[in-house]
DNA sequence: TTAAAAGTTCAAATCAATTTGAACTTTTAA
DNA sequence: TTAAAAGTTCAAATTGATTTGAACTTTTAA
């Protein structure tokens, strides 16, 4: 609907000659706002997509030009995704620049959210949680409340081992991991 | 660490006569992150944690106060919880103005969030999809461009599938689940 | 009825996350 | 070497999310 035509898109006087089809950047866009819903940038996610649908190693400039990014913000990104390995440097080629490519694992993404967000949240809050519950039990709690108490801790510690879990995921192909899903699904 | 005593807490006037422990305050700051790190608001979080922890009915006059919420805060934020069940309210206290109890399954609050992300992005992604395929085909894309896109669908579908198995264990105690994850963790 | 309390709405204000761009360092080709 | 290109850093600007508060509607007790 409305799409399906292919846009002259201006150039900025670079030297590109690839045109970029909207088939292309509607995907990008997708790709970018789905990306984002999983705890990434969403520019996070139209980097990974562009480098991901392009099927060969793509360098820095041609990037930051596309996809509009500052100097600045390209380098921050980047390393970001290079430090997840969401993307890696691509060392064989002997142009000016860094070029990368895709890691097509999706799961490994996903998983990488999990990770960062374990590390930032998960085990401080058990912790924290801990001296809660012993601070309670030496003042006023009542059994209801100490049982709250305990019941979070139960919660925080099923988040962690859902991340071990999505750990372990991580290396299965997503066809295999949508028949575990879907055994897992018959079973409830 | 620092912990362990109970500070005078400044009274603003209001008629409470329910002192605020050190405890209290620290698990409802630990609460509110943990929800706000599963896509909630941190408020969310730590009205739920109020009302949880109290283990009894609580008006909004209460809640407003403690948490030094405005009026037009509390009224969207308890709004949003009683949407999503997080919340119930209390219709059989007569006094005035409204009263909640927090649901305690916890598992829905984070099946919540998942239902809510489904409804906002994964569905609409799926159809986007379908059209970037469909018009990548009539177009110049390469075959392993095709291929990248299908991959990208796969994953949206794997996603929803995990949103219906997370709904499905909805309905599971927290030490069910966790049985039920270390067995998973096991096979894997 | 009615008027005070409770609840809602939403534009403006505040607070938080992201991006920019200029000054800097590092790399590279000649 | 060296100077141009590439990459990094971070304070300031921008953009986005959340909260406030004043004007409004709804509810309730007398």
């Amino acid at each position: 609907m409305g799409h399906g035509y292919v846009p002259t898109i201006p150039n900025n006087g670079v030297g590109v000659n690839e045109t970029e089809s909207d088939w292309f950047t509607e995907a990008i866009a997708v790709v970018g706002e789905v990306i984002e819903f999983w705890g990434f940038k969403e520019n996070h996610g139209r980097i990974w997509a562009f480098i991901y649908l392009h099927q060969r190693p793509m360098n820095t400039t041609e990037i930051r030009e596309h996809l509009s990014l500052s100097k600045g913000a390209a380098s921050m990104l980047l390393s970001d995704l290079e430090s997840w390995s969401v993307i890696l440097r691509d060392e064989s080629i002997s142009e000016r620049g860094r070029f990368y490519v895709a890691n097509p694992n999706f799961i490994e993404m996903i998983v990488q959210v999990m990770k960062r967000r374990e590390a930032d949240v998960i085990d401080h809050t058990t912790v924290r949680l801990k001296q809660v519950i012993e601070d309670a039990t030496i003042e006023d709690a009542s059994s209801e409340q100490l049982d709250a108490l305990h019941k979070m801790t139960e919660l925080a510690n099923m988040m962690k081992l859902m991340i071990t879990v999505g750990q372990k995921l991580q290396s299965r192909s997503i066809s295999e991991l949508s028949t575990f899903l879907h055994t897992i699904d018959q079973l409830l």
